[in-house]
DNA sequence: CGACCCCTTGATTAGCCTCAACAACCGTGG
DNA sequence: CCACGGTTGTTGAGGCTAATCAAGGGGTCG
């Protein structure tokens, strides 16, 4: 899960004590509503899943989409309830555990809760560079910028570097992402096919050249360089 | 400044050794630049400061304004260095303070750090609630939900409501936080006026009916029920 | 085979941006 | 004291980006 600093045994048994159970769902299932309470997160296996926000005009915005080894739901943590619908991509298999079992690990591990406090940090970053693409660039840098962040996050997880991915997203998913409606989203991809900017072929889309869509895409990797030289030493 | 539950005498003494020194920067003065190395955190004792990044194209997008006793810096935590530019909106004085004393925090204090871990979190719902509102919602609303924001977050820190204040920001940095121009920001506003949402004096805000400026503008006040139910007891 | 979802394309509309000009206000220096 | 430049707010006219409306095609599932 936490492949940023090596951890003790122990670390890890605490870790791996939090995993009992697993739960799937299907495409399309929610996974929670917005203001229900939620007393527990979960950590994706397999599948995608996102979470968004439901608008009384029937509107949608993606605020996040979350791969195999991510945790979901630390945003609920402070509220209670959650402040977001958790909705499953495609078929995801997640496996949930209750909030209690993190203030254990406050108290028992200073080091792994210092860790959980960076990834929660590192995700507002995410969205923050996700406000500044909806905010101040136009349609083309969006969805290039999504599409950069999804080939960024997937190689980090991979662990090497990617050129080819499996996208499950339908054009209007990319659109409640970035700001967009599907029909526009679709120009803009067949736009940067046109300019060789991406490849595509049904759901996979190939990336010939990353650094020029990321200029494109104004698009910043700040998984390159996390920082865990801060971090208290191991208890 | 942690106003959200009672705090133990040594947990206050280990506060309040954090502040030792403060810095004042004049109004739009460059606290800390995008990338610079980042080794401090800041608490906001007077004056307001925004987080912003800026576009090669010369546009500027603001994530967040930070008030008196506000912690800005946080998200630098994870990378090392500064994800994003910070500049002083007024005349302030913060109050810096540097990361390894937070490692001496999550050892010492698992309930402060937990509790720093709320804060977090807390931001990153506000950076979403934002994104949610310049990804899907037209340019009135952008306007009245930053108002409502501004307001929740005084009352909130006040402890007590609040309906006319003081907005020290220029109708561009309004523009730059939702996404808009300065010049869409004054018709708006002015539209805002015209319907009587809110009431203009120079500087001055008034808001006759809250909740209906918060209709207008998709608004949800989280700051309204923070939990801190989950957090381990004090050590 | 039909129903439904998703992608695709065209035509039109509307919301917001750009450019431009001017008034009000401020601190500065003569 | 006033003249001055600089910043901010205000308003108008016109243009462009992205939304809306509409229609058709391919794919999949029941």
């Amino acid at each position: 899960l936490a492949r940023y600093v090596s951890l003790t045994a122990e670390e890890k048994h605490s870790l791996e004590a939090l995993e009992e159970q697993t739960r799937t769902f299907r495409r399309g299932a929610t996974i929670r509503r917005e203001r229900d309470p939620a007393r527990e997160l979960f950590v994706v296996q397999t599948g995608w899943a996102q979470s968004c926000v439901l608008l009384g005009n029937g509107s949608r915005q993606i605020l996040r989409f979350h791969f195999p080894g991510d945790i979901i739901g630390i945003s609920s943590l402070a509220h209670g309830r959650s402040a977001e619908t958790i909705v499953a991509v495609t078929e995801a298999t997640l496996c949930p555990f209750e909030y209690d079992k993190i203030a254990v690990l406050f108290q028992r591990h200073p080091r792994l809760s210092a860790l959980l406090f960076s990834v929660a940090v590192a995700e507002r970053s995410a969205v923050a560079d996700r406000l500044v693409s909806v905010g101040r660039t136009p349609a083309r840098a969006r969805v290039a910028s999504l599409l950069c962040e999804i080939l960024a996050r997937l190689s980090h997880s991979e662990g090497r570097p990617v050129s080819e991915f499996h996208v499950p997203l339908t054009q209007e998913e990319i659109g409640d992402a970035t700001g967009l409606t599907a029909v526009h989203v679709n120009r803009m991809m067949r736009g940067l096919v046109e300019d060789g900017l991406i490849e595509r072929n049904g759901a996979m889309v190939a990336v010939p050249d990353e650094s020029r869509l990321r200029s494109e895409a104004n698009f910043v990797d700040r998984l390159a360089h996390l920082d865990t030289g801060w971090l208290p030493d191991p208890s």
